[in-house]
DNA sequence: GTGAAATTTGCCGATTAGGCATCTTTGCTC
DNA sequence: GAGCAAAGATGCCTAATCGGCAAATTTCAC
């Protein structure tokens, strides 16, 4: 079941794929990756690249995108009777497991260099973007199931989501003394629960 | 003064630009308008268009991103004394023109149409919130200018307002007893300035 | 006016984009 | 488990895009 092997084997090429984008472009710069590359690290065909992804940033942005599906799909699955907030701290904590990512494995000096690099890239930055606002649409339906909301709300919640997403990945990796995920997570959410109140 | 006749000339060929590749992309469908035919339309050379955006998409961005760009140079000619947030209502009631569009130019049926049509495009929505990536990089300086704040502060409320930006013009395209641009704008912010308390 | 700096433009090769036909694999039925 | 229909992978091919380079033009400052 689960979709059988056909849908299986799909998630992997595409998982595969993203994953060849981004150590390439870690690796080698992300201006001297042709999608060529990707698709032979992959072992597919760059035909076949090109009927998952449209070009080498969207399949680096899946990475991205595929975790905010994630978080909708445990906002779904959360209890209904949560509060809205607790839902959705909790389905951002198990997503990017946070706590286990930074004890765990303190991320690698050249690695981490590697994806600052990567992603000073304005068209990275854009298509990470871009990819988000396809995504939003699920965070936006799994918002709006679980508040019964209609109108601006369910899409708005959806995409603060989005921006604290952007604010805090761009804030880890430009912080000097390193702060961690989640602490920087919760104080985005912090924040923006309390309305953004200009600081005295 | 006012930096010369060299840069109003550039803003007045990327302005051009960018209201040829919307023009054509409403009238004849996004997918048909080629950059040769963009360059054509504001009379420059296809190499040209090439030197002031990266693609189509792009182009079109532009007319969004440089109201963003507007709205941050609004707020910083505001009196410094004022609360960031009436700063904030007054720059982009400002910039949007919010009232004045609504009553006085009923927007026409084709042409919204047209609007509708070319931002279902998804290249598209993902150039505008790549766009905005940048413009956000202004209304960030522009925050933390104004409040002193450092750290996550600034860039979440650039990204907030760009978030209720993207909310309100997909809700805008879409209410269908249309409402006015100012009252979904105001909407937004209300329910930001609240914290996104879940409704009842 | 004159020279330095910036901008526009044409040219060109490398790469990307995506339609279409074909071949292979998977899922389902009997 | 054989066979058929649907879906995916791949190759091929043409149009379009991308971006470096250098020549020609325009603006700016002195």
């Amino acid at each position: 079941m689960a979709d059988g092997l056909r849908e299986r084997k799909k998630q992997e090429t595409r998982i595969a794929l993203s994953w060849a984008a981004v150590r390439l472009a870690v690796e080698r710069g992300y201006g001297n990756v042709r999608i060529e590359d990707i698709a032979a690290e992959a072992g597919v065909s760059l035909r076949t690249f090109r009927n998952y992804f449209a070009g080498k940033a969207e399949a680096i942005a899946a990475r991205e995108v595929d975790r905010m599906y994630a978080i909708a799909e445990e906002l779904r699955v959360r209890p209904a009777e949560e509060p809205l907030w607790v839902a959705i701290r909790a389905a951002i904590e198990a997503r990017y497991a946070l706590g286990a990512s930074d004890g765990g494995q303190p991320p690698d000096e050249h690695w981490v260099a590697g994806i600052r690099l990567m992603m000073s890239e304005p068209a990275l930055q854009g298509a990470i973007a871009a990819a988000y606002a396809v995504a939003a649409d699920e965070l936006t339906a799994a918002v709006a199931e679980r508040t019964g909301a209609t109108g601006l709300y369910p899409r708005l919640v959806a995409e603060v989501i989005g921006a604290a997403r952007s604010v805090v990945s761009a804030e880890w990796l430009r912080a000097d003394p390193p702060r961690s995920m989640g602490d920087l997570l919760y104080e985005a959410l912090d924040l923006l629960a309390a309305g953004l109140p200009e600081p005295h």
